[in-house]
RNA sequence: GCAUGGGUGCCCGAGCGGCCAAAGGGGGAGGACUUAAGAUCCUCUGGUAUAGGCCUUCGAGGGUUCGAAUCCCUUCCCAUGCACCA
């Protein structure tokens, strides 16, 4: 049998005795649910990660004897579907490439992803499948898909009770849109410009007459005080548009042709007529802040497609415009053609932030440095974002400007903003950071102001106040990023809730959206406490009615589900809420997570809040991002055929703690594999060394009287504690660190030292050999299940050992004396091979002197003083009267106090059983004959006076 | 830029006031076993030292302390997130 045959085999076990269908009984429970995953492709390694430290945790919990709840379910709502199964029917290479070689997707199925509801419904049987093989330990009879009629019933409740408490509002909000496709895009929906943010930008007013404005946007309305002048572009096709509604109705403005797309998205306006730019060159204009004249002139770098397509010049701080003027001003054919040779020449720059490691006029120092020739050339724009960057930091308002002087940029912009908007002197428009951002449709995008869209309201205040104390009720794992948390809450805006495409739920009250897919998300841990019962039910009798009984206990005559079966789901959804463990990627933080909280804060009462999050890193492939976008992951499915399901969970466990990036390496991964059969050889070994059939449930017991029995089982209880420990906060790096890698150090350092006796069937060395197997089966249960089953039943322990008791350690077996009798041998043993190394080989004898009595003393004392303080330390020696000879304990500690810095006192250990224990292993390890003394009665070069605590002294001949 | 986390030996990574020249793995060197290879086990892997020692090291600089990889300040560098969407 191969290990995936034994590892099918403990599954179907598992399955035929429904060991993992958890329903409410007498015993504690424990609840714990992991994002369920978006299945738009091929489950792999990163997802292994996720989906193993629930399992894993769910396991040790389960043997701890807690009702475990562990269920699944399938996050299909949303639009990302929509665009691949768009690109699969449109036989887009690179996506056909992807979906067969990267996702393997046979080749019949490929057609079939066409339908998006296909793809959700063929990965989430893939997700399913795999998660079985990697031996999860899950509910499977509360699996859902968010497209179910029942759970869909569960989010327009879910929807209708938000909009009920007030907390679902109407409004504007600026979107990238195809007004082409007449639809607001996603990333995943773009051609090009993936990830370019969109830009707010303060819309100036310089008038030009009454009613007409020229209107460039910036992104630092604060330079607005040293504009000198007014650029645009002559070869541009500008126009005049009539402004209908809002703010600025009845205003005229000019702007260029192209800006009109993307600006009529965000206001309601309508082009008049053509403008041409010529005659206006050399006009003036008026700056709304200070109501200075400021000319016109022409700029070839002014692009059409920015903003508005013109440009208010701050030469003193952007280093376009000092460059546009310089080459205006040498450029005398221009100035002759336009007749703007006085404006020209009075334009100087005017200095309005004053920014450390910069003059008057930073914008002519960097272009001067930089060597920038003309306002043409590429080095334009690192000047303009080191010069952005510095002055937004680092820069204040001049000593000279009204009002705002000494201010720190950063904070003023806003007020500077806010202040023109309401003296009708600016307004906000939008603009892509980067461009292009095109459309799958090969349109360009715009920026457009969606204002029939839904809102959660997540700013309101009294709302995050709730959720801020659940949060402060919660443990966070790691404690670390709770500040993220506290800062995601305060920080969060309005959210929106609806969308236009993609799979999901429609607004209730608006069926013309559907609700964006995060947004059903925050409350369905939920649904699967009751998602059983659902399951064969009429959707239609799954009213408001039914799911505020259920969830809330509010008694309705509405309710169309028979009351004995309501009871049984309020009773089983009572039984598992609250929520005890929620696990998630660290990049949902900022929004699933912090949404769930605010969710559960506004329609549960506290008692149901969930109690505990637990966040997760990342995944890298030998030192590489996952992605499988490109290629570079491996499947989990190849994985567990390659190296079988408990050393992928092995490994994925113990490299990296939860919150870790972990990284899949191959060699380690072998490695891993290696030390998990060296652990399935060891069982069978102490099966030989027994010589009999080994029976764990019937392990005889006997005293132990060797040192180094005493010792093993002491680190197996350590171990034990430790790993315990660890589990308990996810820590499962660190449990495996004990569970599996130091204890099997042990354990080999163990069978070391007992080398001589394991021939002999020694009954102690049975014992203690079993009583390890029998306890570290168990302890490696959570991680490899399949491999702690077979080992089990193999060699007799009772039952499947996903049941079994998890180990206990006893404190009492767990001393440090015990630890450091072994470490006086080991160090023992170090220190005469030190020696020897370096006077030679020429030695037969090894003398051991052991510390006399009246060093201990000394040594404790020593303790309680606390510090190296000799004086304090010899005056409490004297006067105890530990020794006689005075001179002798002061050079003695002396040395105690050098030596206490580094070897910790915890009392007195009887140096001379322990060292003639081991006296034939030291005698082995330093191949010499070795004599232990007590006193110093053979003693010809005065050594045994270096006799210390815990540090014997050493004499060779 | 803002927020959070982090910089440790050849590499990955633990440690977060004294048992720290610093766990554990990987890689490398040597040894045992073996006809040999592989697997396994043992030892070593900062420098130096003919008696268990000494010296230098935990991004850089300064400070607190009897004592700092660990605490405080300054500084440099790196990672992640910054939203309409999984």
């Amino acid at each position: 049998m191969t290990n995936n045959d034994i590892e099918k085999k403990w599954q179907k076990k598992w399955a035929d005795a429904k060991l993992f269908q958890s329903n409410p009984d007498e015993r504690e429970k424990l609840f714990i649910t992991v994002a369920y995953p978006y299945p738009s492709g091929a489950m792999h390694i990163g997802h292994g990660r996720t989906y193993t430290v629930p399992d894993v945790f769910a396991r040790f919990k389960r043997m701890q004897q807690y009702n475990v709840l562990f269920p699944m379910g399938w996050h299909v709502t949303g639009a990302p579907v929509i665009g691949i199964a768009d690109r699969i029917q449109r036989k887009d290479p690179w996506t056909m490439d992807l979906y067969e070689r990267v996702h393997k997707v046979p080749k019949e199925e490929l057609p079939k992803l066409e339908d998006p509801e296909y793809i959700v419904k063929y990965f989430s049987n893939e997700y399913h499948d795999v998660m079985s093989d990697m031996g999860y330990s899950i509910d499977w009879r509360r699996e859902f898909r968010t497209i179910d009629p029942t759970y869909k019933k569960f989010i327009t409740w879910q929807a209708k009770k938000l909009k009920s408490l007030g907390l679902i509002k109407q409004g504007e909000h600026p979107v990238k849109y195809c007004p082409n496709c007449e639809n607001p895009v996603g990333d995943h929906d773009l051609l090009e410009g993936e990830g370019v943010g969109v830009n707010e930008l303060t819309l100036v007013k310089f008038k030009v007459e009454d009613g007409l404005f020229i209107v460039p946007a910036t992104f630092r309305p604060e330079t607005i005080f040293a504009a000198t002048n007014v650029w645009l572009n002559p070869e541009v096709h500008y126009i005049k548009v009539a402004v209908k509604s809002g703010a600025c109705e009845g205003e005229n403005w000019i702007i260029s042709n192209e800006a009109y797309l993307n600006l009529s998205n965000q206001y309601d306006i309508e082009i008049i007529e053509d403008v041409d730019p010529k005659p206006l060159i050399g006009n003036y204009v008026e700056n709304p802040l200070n109501g200075e004249p400021l000319p016109i002139f022409p700029a070839s770098f002014v692009d059409p497609e920015y903003g508005s397509g013109t440009v208010f010049s701050v030469p003193a701080h952007a280093p376009a415009d000092y460059i546009a003027l310089r080459d205006l001003k040498e450029n005398s054919e221009l100035i002759k053609e336009y007749d703007i040779a006085d404006e020209v020449a009075k334009a100087e720059p005017i200095n309005v932030v004053t920014v450390k490691g910069y003059g008057e006029f930073p914008a002519k120092e960097v272009v001067e440095r930089m060597e920038i020739e003309n306002q043409n050339d590429p080095k334009v724009q690192d000047a303009t974002d080191e010069l952005y960057k510095a002055e937004h930091s680092k820069g204040y308002i001049s000593d000279h400007i009204e009002n705002y002087a000494g201010k720190r940029v950063a904070y003023i912009r806003d007020e500077i903003k806010g202040d023109m908007i309401e003296a009708k002197q600016a307004d906000i428009m939008y603009d892509f950071a980067e461009r292009p951002v095109v459309c799958r449709c090969g349109n360009k995008c715009v920026v457009k102001i969606m204002d029939d869209q839904w809102f959660v309201r997540y700013s309101d205040e009294e709302w995050t106040e709730k959720t801020r104390k659940l949060l402060a009720q919660e443990n966070i794992i790691p404690e670390e990023i709770r500040p993220n948390f506290e800062y995601y809450i305060g920080w969060l805006e309005d959210w929106a809730y609806s969308r236009r495409v993609g799979l999901g739920t429609r607004v209730p009250w608006d069926d013309q959206w559907l609700i964006e897919p995060l947004s059903d998300s925050t409350l369905y841990m939920s649904y699967y406490a009751i998602a059983k019962y659902l399951k064969d039910m009429n959707p239609e009798d799954l009213n408001e009615a039914f799911f505020e009984k259920v969830f809330l206990n509010v008694d309705s005559d509405d309710i169309k589900v028979a009351p004995e079966i309501v009871e049984d789901i309020q009773n089983e959804f009572n039984y598992w809420y609250p929520l005890d463990w929620r696990l998630s990627a660290k990049d949902l933080v900022g929004n699933h997570l912090s949404f769930l909280m605010f969710t559960h804060a506004a329609i549960y009462p506290e008692e149901k809040w969930p109690k505990g999050t637990v966040v997760f890193g990342m995944g890298l492939l030998e030192g590489n991002k996952m992605s499988s976008s490109k290629g570079n992951v491996i499947l989990l499915s190849d994985a567990i055929k390659e190296y079988s399901a408990d050393v992928v969970r092995l490994f994925l466990m113990a490299s990296a703690e939860p919150w870790q990036d972990f990284d899949w390496r191959e060699k380690e991964v072998r490695g891993t594999q290696k030390r998990l059969e060296w652990f399935r050889e060891f069982a069978q070994r102490v099966e030989d060394i027994k010589g009999s059939k080994l029976d764990l449930s019937n392990i005889e017991d006997i005293e132990l009287t060797r040192t180094i029995d005493k010792w093993m089982i002491n680190q197996l209880n350590a171990h034990i504690k430790a790993a315990t420990e660890a589990l308990e906060v996810f820590q499962t790096r660190q449990a495996l660190q004990h569970a599996l890698f130091l204890l099997k150090k042990d354990l080999d350092h163990y069978m070391y030292r007992v080398k001589e006796l394991v021939d002999n069937k020694d009954p102690a060395v049975v014992y203690v050999l079993s009583t390890v197997l029998n306890n570290w089966i168990r302890l490696l249960a959570p991680f490899t299940p399949h491999t702690s089953e077979e080992l089990w039943s193999k060699y007799g322990g009772e039952g499947f050992i996903s049941s079994a008791e998890w180990p206990k350690y006893n404190e009492d077996l767990i001393s440090e004396e015990t630890e450091r009798s072994e470490s006086l041998v080991q160090n023992t043993v170090k220190d005469i091979n030190e020696i020897k190394n370096m006077v030679g080989d020429n030695i037969e004898k090894v003398h051991i002197y052991i510390s006399p009595e009246w060093k201990w003393d000394l040594y404790k004392i020593a303790n309680d003083v606390g510090k190296p303080d000799i004086g304090q330390i010899m005056g409490r020696a004297i006067g105890q009267k530990i020794y006689d000879n005075k001179k002798e304990i002061a050079n003695v500690a002396k040395k105690i106090s050098r030596e206490m810095t580094k070897t910790r006192y915890i009392g007195k250990i009887d140096e001379a059983t322990i060292l003639n224990d081991a006296k034939e292993f030291i005698e082995n390890e330093v191949s010499s004959e070795v004599i232990i003394h007590t006193d110093d009665s053979y003693d010809p070069q005065n050594k045994a006076r270096n006799a210390m605590p815990y540090k014997p002294a050493i004499f060779m001949e």
